[in-house]
DNA sequence: CAGTGGATACTACCATACAAGTGTCGGCCA
DNA sequence: TGGCCGACACTTGTATGGTAGTATCCACTG
């Protein structure tokens, strides 16, 4: 089975639409694309080499998870982060993975939590290589190993959508091994309370690693303020 | 500010293709388009009088949340009720719910609080004359303004695409006052813990609420097979 | 000189036409 | 008669042209 980073259009996966959502999302998360960028479809189109129905296709799929703001007639504009609605993913993100971890004591897929330890190993690395892009891939692989392993990939799926409102602060406050490394001992403490079985410790330890991302907001915010909206 | 019951295209309010997408949307859910059937852009836009780009921008954001299939040069299914999947569904729905009723507990908006005693009053109007549709718009928009009130309104964007697996069994398990009186009280009782502030209330009565669905779940499917997948 | 009205150059949106892949049915052959 | 092979009908995917709406800029007016 090959590993598909996005899940949500099985039977698209070779369609240029498809191709392109992934790669302007990917754009948008690394900052290539900085909030505020006007894109159009004209331009993108042209860029990629393919007409702009596709392209139109791919805009939409971004603004479902209000990564950019179509605006009718006029423009379609990358949006700008917003710490309220950051927040609030990051509070619902936090009610979907505890009750995640606490399920994952309950029972846990013999296979994924096979996988975990390697997950955690190449994160690990990625880490110390000061690699983000490696580090941000083995970190989603690993929240979705947990909610494979809990038998509830649908949580990952739910995750995924509100997720984009948090990717581009992480994206900021990464760079350093020095940053990345303590979130693996997280992920660690995580995997160690659930083979303890003990449902407190898990929610308690994925708490804590999704609180991580508040401590750097302020910092960020007041590094980058032409990121974020007024 | 006008009240819109998709909120996923602020910019598509009147376009074609959301317009589509919101009719298709409504009648998988009432079952008029039963899982299985196959959809054909030709047709579909045939009967409604515009082309096939509108009708093909409809279906891919159906099968975003997964009420469609799309099978590339295939076809277009309407995807069959899966138990497992619901199960997930109602689970995450619950972690979600009851985070959010807790955070209720601590601050509510008054102006929500205000439109819950109305929304309340005419949901169960709306029980006592049988009358599902509005019954289920008046819950959909309890549960909206519960996590608008809670300062949350992203934690109904999450749930609005999980909940696509559920809403077809709430359809067939509806059916007369005698079901549709209960969820109103349970829907009070929600709020009456709000209003005292009691936490571990609130959140146990959401619960039982979101519990509901699964005592009819083996009936319906018992009474519906070929609803359902295999 | 400030303010207003209109032509213009964009935009997203929709319609139409074409291309490419898949399942089916019927004829052909062993 | 059973199995294989090819044409056809149907599907979604992509390309292109035209339409309607909006913002901008500039000439014109008070």
């Amino acid at each position: 089975m090959r590993t598909a980073v996005n899940t949500h259009f099985p039977a698209h996966q070779g369609s240029a639409a498809q191709r392109i959502e992934n790669e302007l999302r990917r754009s948008i998360i690394t900052l290539e694309l900085p909030p505020g960028s006007r894109l159009s479809e004209h331009d993108i189109a042209e860029r990629h080499g393919v007409s702009r129905q596709p392209v139109r296709e791919a805009l939409i799929g971004l603004a479902r998870t209000r990564l950019v703001e179509i605006q009718p007639q006029r423009g379609t504009i990358v949006v700008k982060i917003s710490v309220r609605k950051m927040m609030e993913a990051r509070f619902v993100r936090e009610a979907i993975e505890t009750a995640v971890v606490r399920r994952a004591c309950s029972s846990f897929d013999r296979q994924s939590r096979q996988r975990i330890d390697d997950l955690l190993e190449m994160q690990a690395h990625a880490a110390r290589r000061d690699d983000h892009a490696a580090f941000q891939r083995y970190d989603e692989l690993f929240h979705v190993a947990l909610a494979e392993g809990a038998g509830c990939p649908l949580a990952w799926e739910a995750i995924q959508d509100i997720k984009a409102h948090m990717d581009r602060v992480c994206q900021l406050t990464l760079p350093g091994p020095e940053a990345m490394l303590p979130l693996v001992d997280q992920h660690r403490a995580i995997v160690t309370a659930i083979d303890a079985c003990d449902e407190n410790a898990a929610a308690e330890a994925m708490l804590r690693h999704l609180t991580e991302i508040l401590r750097a907001l302020p910092r960020v915010e007041a590094e980058h303020p032409e990121l974020f909206t007024a």
